[in-house]
DNA sequence: TTTCGCGTTGTGAGCACTAACGTTACTCGT
DNA sequence: ACGAGTAACGTTAGTGCTCACAACGCGAAA
């Protein structure tokens, strides 16, 4: 029977009880050293007669491992990382570790702060999504005093840590390529485009560069943005920078507007294209409020696959991202380095691919010339 | 300048380099106990030197206090705990507390070991929607050791925790209600409804009993099953057991099979009620794939206001759950416990609204008789 | 002057546990 | 028969920090 007082028994009450010293109970309970078969009987006798349960926190302080990792992402709610943080809990629950989640708002202060938490609970290591990838010098510290860090989405280039990402570019290529080929030449896009002012995005735009190791080539939407930019120079049109819409971060209304905007501008797109899932809702949100038809009035593809993509309309294709995967990637990695594994960083770069559905129409190709 | 070595400083030698007792550089970066202004300078300069970071396990040790909170949640993924979670998280943080998150994915044991697993990480307490509300003595070993622990959603009532839930009967009696106004007769639910068999669905709803102290009290979908009973009773109309269909957990797939079912059925319904968001894409995908139009074909009520819902078909009318406050409500209450209050255990029942879009029909009545 | 009290500091114990090491007893090879 | 090796256990010293306690100085009250 487990004790009803307020205090846990400790191994040395244990110990006591079985009559053997408290490291002889430890050894037992504990799975190392030596011990006969008789006393180990004894200890896990006690140990259940007065329901025993060990302190972590002991065993962390000496051992210095804690047998946590720590998670930042933006936000939680966002069925990215949710999926993402669920298969990182999937991983660590299979490995006994547990998972601290904090949020980071993308705000820099606030993640700062969160991976300060998370060192003074000696977490022996770290998942993050960073939002400051320009200066990452507490992802530095954490490194420093043998925290292992596996960065994912957003990454840092320059720390020396295990990434876990995907080819924003190529499949966004690949995406806007398609409704190119589908006879689009106006093809709207919508990005979060943060951190960064309109004549960045202008000088972006016209100096689009695959091989730039500028700090935009961080952000997963300028990526994204880099990929649109390919295909139209690939089909050898240039894109017409009215048709790129930013949208602050968090911003679902302002989503909204902008995809309300662009719909209704002059000489406005016959395609569209979300960078992630907060645009996608915001362009639905504008296609339905204008009671536009997916696709005959407008076509339509989204970054992020998300539930309702496969029954709105006639179903929207979708760029599906193997978010489950990241998470287990990234706490593979990280496990692997709290193991001990000192080979050189891991850059991992999975596949998302093009979830074709009924989004995209043949727009009629303009007798030019 | 931060160190670059291995180890993080101690306060021992935080103190050392002050020229100080380790106790008093303790007082000064704990902010407990008196120091003098020149001391609180000296310390504070000689922790910066040293990139001194509080090791909050050893700490922990001694107070007793982890500032941790450990939450179990069915799945991490779903819109409404994963928003829960944001709530729970908002408020740990502005006190300063991390957040462990574990999934039970519906089982017992894998609850019972996420428990386990944070007591043993000596967290200050516990949020929790039990799978188990048959044999709670996990969640009790718990406040038996002075962990207190609130319930949310799912709610073992023998239990002394605080508890946050809405009323499931009453919304959804109203949300039905709502259909049955408009004309409807046989409406369509779909529901979880586990733990069961199929007999005890057709007892409960015989029997169907709000004063009922039964198992199924505990759980939400029962009571929103209840719910639609209690509808269908006060408009003096029996409700026909075809048309409830019960989904295991989990069960995307049959979700869409049910709700395809129902909606091909003998007599089919001319409304649906789903009893959450997994039955919604469900019901949603089967819909779709029929080709019915929402509300013209079948109208549709549907529990949980996901994002889509704003904009697909002519909106669909949703039943909303405040879960971002569900979450910052249990938090709070966790809080004062951990904070010492301990008067009787407090019971909080949120307001859940309906959400009125274009989703119900009106349904001409069968002249009869 | 004595006494009291308060602000300030240091000392030492201890939180629950593990790791290093010492001791003992026993086995095995030569 | 004897030293080496090994299994089994105990003793002790930490791990980084807080807290109770004692000690001390100093100003105010008696």
């Amino acid at each position: 029977m487990a004790q009803r007082s307020s205090k846990s028994a400790t191994i040395i009450e244990v110990a006591r009880q079985a009559g053997v010293s408290p490291a002889t109970a430890g050894r037992v309970l504990g799975d190392y050293g030596y011990s006969s078969p008789e006393v180990q009987e004894k200890v896990r006798a006690a140990a259940a007669a007065l329901g025993y349960r060990p302190n972590r926190l002991a065993k962390g302080l000496i051992t210095g491992k804690t047998q946590t990792i720590g998670v930042v992402v933006g936000d939680i709610e966002s069925p990215f990382y949710a999926s993402v943080l669920r298969g990182i809990a999937d991983v660590a629950r299979g490995s006994g570790f547990g998972v601290i989640v904090t949020n980071s708002d993308e705000s820099a202060e606030r993640e700062r702060e969160a991976v300060q938490l998370l060192l003074e609970k000696q977490v022996d290591g770290l998942i993050v999504s960073s939002t400051c990838v320009g200066d990452p010098d507490h992802l530095q510290a954490a490194i420093s005093s043998n925290c292992p860090v596996v960065q994912f989405d957003r990454v840092a280039t320059d720390l020396e840590t295990d990434t876990v990402v995907i080819d924003n570019v190529a499949i966004t290529r690949a995406g806007v390529t398609k409704l190119i080929q589908a006879g689009h030449r106006r093809i709207g896009i919508l990005a979060e485009l943060a951190p960064g002012k309109d004549k960045d995005l202008a000088a972006f735009v016209a100096e689009a560069d695959p091989s730039d190791p500028d700090l935009y080539k961080h952000y997963p939407s300028w990526q994204r943005l880099l990929g649109y930019v390919e295909a139209y120079r690939q089909a050898g049109i240039e894109p017409d920078i009215e048709l790129i819409r930013r949208v602050p971060t968090y911003a679902s209304a302002a989503a909204r507007k902008e995809a309300l905007d662009l719909l209704t501008m002059r000489d406005a797109p016959t395609a569209l294209f979300t960078a992630d899932g907060l645009m996608s809702t915001g362009a639905l949100q504008a296609i339905s409020a204008l009671k536009l038809a997916i696709p005959t009035d407008v076509s339509l593809i989204c970054f992020d696959d998300l539930d309702w993509m496969q029954f709105v309309a006639h179903g929207i294709t979708a760029i599906s991202q193997p978010t489950h995967l990241i998470g287990t990637s990234a706490a593979e990695l990280l496990l692997q380095r709290i193991g001990g594994e000192d080979s050189a960083s891991q850059h991992r770069v999975l596949a998302a691919h093009l979830v074709e559905r009924g989004s995209i129409a043949v727009y009629p190709e303009e007798v030019s010339g």
